[in-house]
DNA sequence: GGCAAAACTTGATTCATTCCAGAAGAGTGA
DNA sequence: TCACTCTTCTGGAATGAATCAAGTTTTGCC
């Protein structure tokens, strides 16, 4: 469990700390948190991991690769540790939950933009908007 | 060219006002532009409207749907004024820079979520995340 | 064990965005 | 055209996510 972590973080050549693996498994555990749940997930189990701390090891760790950011938006941003398959997300425009999505079309050719202004494009985020089933729900009950 | 803005606004019962005719202008002119380039752009030429009218009047054509919100990560809010066509956008990683791109695959099937838990999709939103030319050429040349 | 570099702690700061109270302007009916 | 009402705008202060800075601790390696 632990060790699965730690091997992930030496193959980016990261150092392995207690605060990296507490965010880590907190990623693992709740997916699609936003940074403010991420500390206190970990500050359950590390009291003494400061805030800082954690957005330091948020950015290393999404620059390494090893969990993503997502930010719809007007929303804070939120990780997940989910990478390297090629899935979306579905978001509700009024509470903000996220789900995954797989990517529907196998080869994907949404992935291939049409035009492409001679940019090198290296990856297309798919983002759906939605309502979620709660919000749905909520919404004819009233 | 001004009273078609003018239809624009009273077609979504918004009432016609310089700010919100100036921000429209601003946006036809200048797409892709965060918040504080449409301010300044709006004092040009209307030195007294402050920087709450223009968030103000952003929201208030977001929320009408005569403008579009575009917020890629790690970046601040940015808008334009076509709406309408499910069009979607390039973005430089390094430099931020945007470009329009249309939606290659017609009837889009990227549009269409495999699984989507039970969300009602309305919109799908597409980021192709690569390299500008400029970007590209700078790196080369280095 | 001891050293250098990387990572963490604490505390302050920045900056986009929002909140608030009062003033001004747009639309409506007389 | 004029007065009235409600929306919108002005100016200033406040919020909150995220970043910066200085000094201390920890990790990985010899």
């Amino acid at each position: 469990m632990t060790s699965d972590f730690e091997t992930q973080l030496r193959a980016v050549s990261l150092r392995v700390t207690r605060p990296r693996l507490a965010v880590l498994e907190a990623l693992r555990d709740h997916p699609h948190v936003d940074t403010d749940t991420v500390i206190a997930l970990v500050r359950a189990n590390h009291p003494t991991v400061s805030h800082q701390a954690v957005y330091d090891v948020l950015r290393a760790l999404t620059d390494a690769g090893l969990i993503r950011r997502i930010q719809p938006a007007r929303a804070t941003a939120r990780y997940e540790s989910r990478v390297g398959d090629n899935h979306h997300h579905v978001v509700c425009r009024s509470c903000g939950a996220i789900a995954d999505v797989e990517c529907a079309v196998g080869h994907a050719p949404c992935l291939t933009a049409s035009d492409d202004h001679g940019f090198v494009v290296d990856e297309a985020e798919v983002v759906y908007w939605g309502t979620c089933p709660d919000c749905a729900t909520d919404r004819i009950s009233q």
